[in-house]
DNA sequence: AGAGTAACCGAACGATCGGTCGGGACAAGG
DNA sequence: CCTTGTCCCGACCGATCGTTCGGTTACTCT
């Protein structure tokens, strides 16, 4: 009745196996075979629950995708003043990159070298447009520094919540992405300087 | 007398075809052949002028790391208020990260598969400590803010300026490198919001 | 002119690439 | 028991990988 138990891949596990290598040693880096041995099963069994080796990066980058677009959707960054869904988006971004890490983490690294890359390339860029805008407003209304260009602002903003894969780690004893989130709040509105 | 000119390739023209290849397309996902077309030579007349595709990546994440290190040894990153040197060290990464855009776009993008990837990897973590160095000596100067770590504030700010190589192009119209520059300090050590 | 050599080439090397194929092991349902 | 379908395997495919090799072209120097 319930969802029997079986002890194989399905192409949702086969997939976290798939991201965690493509990490490691880069899409293009990695063979069918370094996939095989990661999973414990051989190369041709991979073709069993995937079509091929680009569908584990389109499901990835697709899932990492999915997580940011959703952020746009939710109330606190529909309505309100603009800096502060400006704020509350930024806040969701790191949770969505701490979240779903080794997905976003390929989908930042994608080069455009195939169909799929430039698909995913596209829809990122759809992304950061959407963010801009935010920032855009929120200069209209005063709230954000008019003295840096928006577009410049945007994309240095993105760069460091962006650099949250190179080397964010979910340890157990480490920082929580609670910790990380207030930290990029606060750097990317208040700046390092010491106010006093 | 003066080096005569001759129409051919040497190790150092071969090597700014090839990394600007290799940023197109990544390190792995870049052939032999790819690159003979690129440079308009036939794949083994590559090897002519260097051992093969490993020298080229060599030569350009040393370019890249040669011109990070040098900053370091600078008089105004050595003497004076730790604020004020981390400030010139990050206005002079900047400068170094646009003049040498394709070395160091290649040098960040390294993954550690092969040993000239992991040494890189482990020069770039010695110039991130030596940076890290110098926040911390201006947040025990009370000149940085104390409530965001130390090591998290670190990379934050080298996510922001290293995003540099995903989206500056040096355009003759555009904005130019010392714009960016000046943005990025005043991004990193004040922040988005505005000040009224 | 002739010798020497830097620059280049096409052909081929063994290895590995992503992917295919026919079939075997095994559990579920009758 | 036997059938059915899932899951997996070793062997193999043509293509491409980085690299090597023997040889040719073209320039430099005497």
């Amino acid at each position: 009745m319930t969802t029997a138990k079986r002890d194989t891949y399905t192409p949702e596990t086969l997939l976290s196996v798939a991201v965690q290598v493509f990490n490691e040693r880069g899409y293009d880096g990695t063979s069918m075979e370094h996939l095989s041995r990661a999973a414990g099963i051989s190369k041709s069994s991979i073709y069993h629950h995937v079509s091929g080796k680009e569908e584990l990066l389109r499901r990835a980058v697709s899932r990492a995708l999915d997580g940011l677009f959703e952020i746009l959707d939710e109330e606190h960054a529909r309505v309100g003043r603009a800096v502060e869904r400006l704020e509350y988006v930024v806040r969701r971004m790191v949770e969505v990159l701490t979240s779903e890490l080794p997905y976003v983490t390929l989908l930042l690294r994608v080069r455009g070298n195939t169909d799929t890359e430039r698909w995913a390339l596209e829809r990122r860029r759809d992304f950061d447009h959407r963010v801009a805008e935010l920032l855009k407003a929120a200069a209209a209304d005063g709230d954000v520094r008019g003295d840096v260009e928006v577009r410049l602002a945007t994309r240095l903003v993105f760069g460091m919540i962006n650099s949250l894969v190179e080397w964010y780690r979910p340890d157990a004893r480490g920082m929580g992405a609670r910790e990380v989130a207030d930290a990029v709040v606060v750097l990317v509105f208040g700046g390092l300087r010491q106010e006093r």
